[in-house]
DNA sequence: TTGATATACCTGTCACTGCTATGTATAATA
DNA sequence: TATTATACATAGCAGTGACAGGTATATCAA
């Protein structure tokens, strides 16, 4: 599934910081565990993640250490602070207000929930 | 309450689309109408606003037209068009999806949900 | 040995776009 | 006359995701 840019945007980092609020973890693994997440729906980019993590860290939300893995590879673990949780709480509120106008708007036109197939059924809603 | 403006930028397509979905309307009268939807929760500005309708109306997914209000004043009307019709019903598949996702993550920190006063009752999971 | 693949991290550049500030104009109201 | 609410528009700034490219190592197959 394609999800346009600016909902990763939004998305990617309250489930940055939860995933570490889980445990420790690194950039190779993290791309993994989105992909795991989101049943293969959400593809990350390194490209995309490693500016995350480092604004991150930047904000103070995580911190880095290196650690070398037994099998001899360097890995940047990052570990989330106290104030990334505080940060993690807030990005959860912000992204329920919205999620439920968001829902509410949808409710009011009374349009089904997008299944696989299951277009045709939708009313149409003519405007005034 | 303060939206990041990522979380602005990922929801004002969707939410404009779906209010244009129930009926047609301009600028002016979205802002108040999300105001309105969100129980104040979220305030845009109109600075905000015009470049997404004009976006939207540049990718075909809303028309424009001019009218005069009973009042005397110039009004730039929006209708949702079909392909906009699609682009909402895609628009709420990715949202969907993430909300998913970010959902989990979520229920497997087993945070209880941010009410006005709860941050000390949060289990702290510590790193590996 | 050589080559391919997976692992693992980083960054420069492009392009897009939300935000802020500012501008224009009119109707209503004080 | 002055202020406020209504109503639309855009120039410039700044942030950042996507893409492409770079570096390095471990594993495994040919």
């Amino acid at each position: 599934m394609e999800i346009n840019k600016d909902l990763i945007a939004a998305s990617s980092t309250p489930i940055v910081l939860a995933i570490l609020a889980e445990e420790d973890s690194y950039g190779y693994a993290i791309l993994q565990r989105v992909r795991e997440l989101s049943g293969g729906r959400m593809e990350w980019t390194d490209g995309m993640l490693y500016p995350v993590l480092h604004r991150l860290e930047r904000l103070g939300h995580i911190e880095a250490r290196w650690e070398v893995a037994e099998s001899g590879r360097r890995r940047k673990y990052y570990r989330i602070t106290s104030r990334g949780r505080v940060q993690l709480a807030e990005e959860r509120r912000q992204w329920q207000a919205v999620d439920a106008t968001i829902r509410g708007i949808w409710q009011m036109l009374s349009l089904p929930v997008p299944a696989s197939h299951a277009a045709s059924a939708a009313p149409v809603h003519q405007g005034a």
